[in-house]
DNA sequence: ATCAAATATAAACAAATGTTCATGTATAAT
DNA sequence: ATTATACATGAACATTTGTTTATATTTGAT
């Protein structure tokens, strides 16, 4: 079977690249030279630069919320809910750590209408965990907390994950992180 | 008074032009252009591109570690000190979003050896953090969670509050602010 | 009024960068 | 064997970018 592998190893190389270095410090000839081929031959890949970072970030963007919709939709209670946003978190940023990345560090390198589009399916994405929040509150399964506070602190504070699992890959166990995770956005530090 | 204002002048337009279009993007005729002078002349106030990020990421960091070390050599118990970490976040980022903007994304852009050594103070940072958390533990006013996750936890968890000072800095209370993060950190969400 | 420091301009530079074009070679299907 | 498709090269391009150099003007203290 052909599994087109040449464009692949092309995009997982300039997704590499783009972690390590950042995506304006990435130069279509450090990737080309990383293949092994001359620049131009990367253009038989992609059409622009920009194509890259949209490719990856889109589709990151779209399992994300493919996730939280499943959740959403779904019939669990308002903090089983969280939970499994939370576990959804753990478990892309175990499996596509460098994907991550760039959703967290890159997407300010988007060029508009992209970047329009993209800063709206963050959005959308913050709308939907705060969704969520208010309706625990209303269920009474969670405290009556600020919900923007609530929103910003929660998503941000699993941001950090992809860089845990980009740096040891092995050594993180998700299922246990997990459980430290939800542990403490649900009970918080004090005793 | 002579305040040399010019240099400052310079200084804060780059630092606003950085923060709106991100260090690599900002070039010295644009902020030249914001100034309204030539590029040349800001070699007048600067000796390099390098030294605008140096500067203004080794001052606001100082300013976090100085807020740090008097609040772990203070001899509150840890979760008056842990309340009093995150008060001085609040108050810095309150004050100086752009540059804490900074600090959260534009690091990765600075050179070797400045680059290792920023690197280090900021685990240091962490390492600081992490001590307070053991220290609660063992004084039995936090749980037991595991500390390398909560260090994490608790410090991604106020990494966005730069962002809401930068697009509203009047409309935030930082005190009801700190309140809420305060209460999210401590007791959690749930009821 | 003089003189030094601060502030500005104009021109030029070398290097880097994304992208294109014309052309060539390998591969696999017909 | 022919042909279409995938994969590759090399040269060239127009811009952009950080920085330097030489020189001028303004400003404030003496």
């Amino acid at each position: 079977m052909k599994t087109t592998t040449r464009r692949e190893d092309f995009l997982q190389a300039s997704l590499q690249l783009i972690h390590e270095k950042g995506f304006k410090a990435t130069t279509m000839r450090a990737i080309a030279e990383r293949m092994d081929f001359d620049v131009s031959n990367s253009y038989n890949y992609i059409t622009s630069k920009q194509d890259i970072l949209e490719l990856f970030l889109f589709r990151i963007s779209q399992e994300f919320h493919h996730a939280m919709d499943n959740i959403l939709a779904s019939s669990y209670a308002a903090d089983e809910k969280l939970k499994q946003v939370i576990s959804a978190h753990v478990q892309v940023s175990a499996q596509k750590p460098y994907e991550v990345a760039l959703m967290v560090n890159e997407w300010r390198n988007l060029k508009e209408p992209k970047y329009s589009e993209y800063v709206e399916l963050r959005s959308q994405y913050e709308r939907k965990m705060s969704k969520l929040l208010r309706a625990g509150i209303k269920e009474k399964v969670f405290k009556q907390v600020d919900i923007k506070v609530a929103t910003a602190v929660i998503l941000s504070s699993i941001r950090w994950l992809y860089d845990a699992f980009a740096k040891s890959k092995n050594t993180m166990n998700p299922v246990e992180l997990e459980r430290q995770i939800v542990a403490l956005i649900f009970g918080g530090v004090m005793r």
